[in-house]
RNA sequence: GGUCCCAUCGUCUAGCGGUCUAGGAUACCGGCCUCUCACGCCGGAGACACGGGUUCGAUUCCCGUUGGGACUACCA
């Protein structure tokens, strides 16, 4: 039995976007599920189109999401000679011929032939006339007219198509670079690739490459074309379908295990299990629990996986990502963040939520909200407050217990329920009305921050009843 | 237009001939919990596109219709 050597073959002609990275995914996590190995390749033959902006644009999405690679990244434009080495057995056996149609002609030819309702293909011009190299001309494959080509998919199953739809493909272009149908078949059969996981959008293209391994004299690799992924009026996805690049993700506060998480659910599926660690993936995935159909891009459902996978890690795992979103806040203290994002996990959908909800634990001076001070911070409410300062000075320790303890206390003194007392004392620490839990955030802050903004709060409530 | 793919709640999906008065998740709506907001828990509404077959029996198999999507380049 061979390993399983997958691959990922972006064109870098933009940013990794949610597709895309889901089919790297895909070939990923194959490859790490069978312990086989899994290889970067940028298609890069279309030099008009290229740029080395988004080839480090889509490394870094990769990196981000934590997908290694086991080989490349290859260039394509730097293999030209073999890809030549390949043209020319062809040109040699006759199995390809130069063309020296102009692509006016051939443009104009399609025309007609589309508006009288026919198929748009090569008329086979060239074919056989025996042509050698000249300037301009390009290298056409001779794909077989009669018979047929079977895909035998691993997720469609097997796909016949009639050799005669298909026609006299182009291999190299007049520059003497390769197109991509050929460069993909020398690359994959070149770089041993023996598994082509990739969108079935590509599932036409197929024959075509069948037709060159053929052609070649190499086995095929196992094909399977999974279902592409929609935006939200069932089109394929494009940039007005809002945020699609991976690292739009990234900065609007998604984890990547979340990301990937979703992605894979999108298509692939597990029983009913539909929250994955990256491991788990690694050990469940596989080809047989593909889908078929064509799934719909839903944000709301990446939101809510976000959250479940804030809540489920461990603060320390996501330090690392917040710490970024906290420096938006001028947030670059250290201390206790751990216990603050404890405290926050359950209610973050975003590490963005999370970095807006911490910036109170590391605040000099709090600003109260208005509504809240105006509602809150009233004159009847300072004695409550003077006389929980005088017993968290006293208090023991600082621990959430005993701070319910004194709580308890004080609203036997007071008569009060404990919302009446939580909330001015919410707004005294951190501002406004939403927090995390009181007796959570007292011990986090500790007692001397407590008290600081105690002793602040009454010095609001004293010089706003003045007025 | 031609070729190919696809079709279960709004969305993602489970289902691989009887277990389906169709399960889960998400979103939505109630309720509970409760110091706010969340989380959590309980409940509700919500789908097998249609028509023919095959079969004792179809969500499940076959064909057609309809609908959606992809491809149809000297793009990938």
């Amino acid at each position: 039995m061979k390993k399983t050597r997958t691959r990922f073959p972006p064109s870098p002609s933009g940013y990794l976007h949610i597709g895309g990275a889901r089919t790297a995914l895909f070939n990923w996590l194959l490859a790490r599920h069978d312990g086989g190995e899994f290889i970067l390749r940028i298609e890069d033959t279309d030099v008009a189109r290229s740029t080395s902006e988004s080839v480090d644009a889509i490394l870094e999405a990769l990196e981000w999401l934590g997908i290694d690679w086991d080989e490349g990244p290859y260039f394509q434009s730097q293999r030209i000679e073999i890809y030549n080495e390949y043209i020319q057995k062809l040109i040699d056996t006759g199995k390809a011929y130069y063309c020296t149609c102009t692509p006016e002609t051939l443009e104009e030819k399609r025309k007609t032939a589309l508006a009288r309702g026919e198929k748009p293909k090569y008329d086979g011009t060239c074919r056989d006339k025996g042509l050698s190299w000249s300037p301009g001309a390009v290298v056409r494959f001779r794909s077989p007219q009669t018979g047929t080509t079977v895909v035998e998919d691993v997720i469609k199953g097997n796909v016949v198509f009639e050799n005669r739809e298909l026609d006299d493909l182009i291999i190299q272009r007049s520059d003497g670079t390769p197109t991509y149908n050929f460069a993909v078949v020398v690359d994959d059969i070149s770089m041993n690739i023996n598994t082509v996981i990739r969108g079935d959008d590509h599932l036409n293209n197929t024959p075509r490459q069948i037709l060159l391994y053929n052609a070649l004299e190499y086995p095929l690799p196992v094909f399977g074309h999974v279902p592409m992924v929609l935006g939200s009026d069932r089109s394929r996805l494009s940039k007005r379908h809002g945020a699609m690049s991976v690292t739009a993700y990234r900065d609007m506060g998604y984890l990547p295990q979340a990301l990937i998480n979703y992605l894979v659910r999108l298509g692939w599926s597990y029983g009913n299990q539909e929250f994955f660690t990256v491991d788990e993936l690694i050990e469940k995935f596989s080809l047989e629990n593909i889908g078929r159909s064509a799934g719909m891009f839903n944000p709301e459902k990446l939101l809510a996986i976000n959250a479940e996978h804030i809540r489920f890690s461990s603060p320390e795992e996501l330090l690392p990502h917040l710490k970024p979103f906290l420096k938006e806040f001028n947030i670059e203290s250290d201390e206790y963040l751990c216990q603050a994002i404890r405290t926050l996990q359950t209610r973050s959908k975003t590490l963005i939520d999370m970095a807006k909800g911490a910036a109170f634990y590391f605040r000099e001076r709090i600003e109260y909200e208005e509504k809240a001070a105006s509602k809150f911070l009233r004159p009847q409410i300072k004695g409550v407050l003077q006389g929980l300062l005088q017993k968290l000075k006293s208090a023991s320790t600082f621990d959430e217990t005993t701070l319910e303890n004194v709580f308890v206390e004080l609203m036997e003194e007071t008569g009060l329920k404990l919302g009446k007392i939580a909330q001015p004392v919410r707004v005294a620490l951190t501002g406004g009305t939403v927090s995390p839990g009181i007796f959570e955030i007292m011990s986090v802050l500790g007692r001397d921050r407590v008290l600081s903004r105690l002793h602040a709060a009454i010095r609001f409530i004293e010089s706003s009843s003045e007025n």
